[in-house]
DNA sequence: TGGCTGACTTTCG
DNA sequence: ACGAAAGCCAGCC
């Protein structure tokens, strides 16, 4: 696990606080320019069924949530994103800015 | 073994 | 301001 990045990726995902979301790129960034963004979601792709890993809390760097269709259901998504106290519209992450999470200086590595 | 794919991001035109 | 293209690396034929 922590050998692969995909165990980093599902790490700084499971440290996501509720209520907060973050982008690939800021994962990326924060797990090193050893990979790139596409990387974080091809991740994402190996994350399913870990419900450990809240993919629902990673999206992409305006906020949309263009996952939503790898998940169980195109509408799962935004009903976890939802649960957690977000807005979501237009599967979009309605105040974005303010909900966003980077673990590059939340976690102050 | 070699090449295509991908839940993205950034920059050039 | 908008559109298109490149860049990145691991997994899977």
């Amino acid at each position: 696990m922590n050998t692969n990045f995909f165990g980093d990726v599902y790490d700084v995902v499971r440290l996501i606080p509720k209520g907060r979301v973050t982008n690939y790129g800021a994962i990326a960034n924060f797990l090193g320019s050893r990979i790139s963004a596409r990387m974080v979601g091809w991740a994402m792709n190996a994350a399913h069924g870990m419900d450990d890993v809240p993919a629902q809390r990673v999206v992409n760097h305006m906020g949309l949530l263009t996952g939503k269709m790898h998940f169980e259901t195109p509408t799962k998504m935004q009903e976890l994103l939802e649960e957690d106290g977000l807005v979501i519209e237009n599967d979009q992450i309605q105040d974005f800015k303010k909900h966003f999470w980077d673990p590059a200086v939340e976690l102050e590595i």
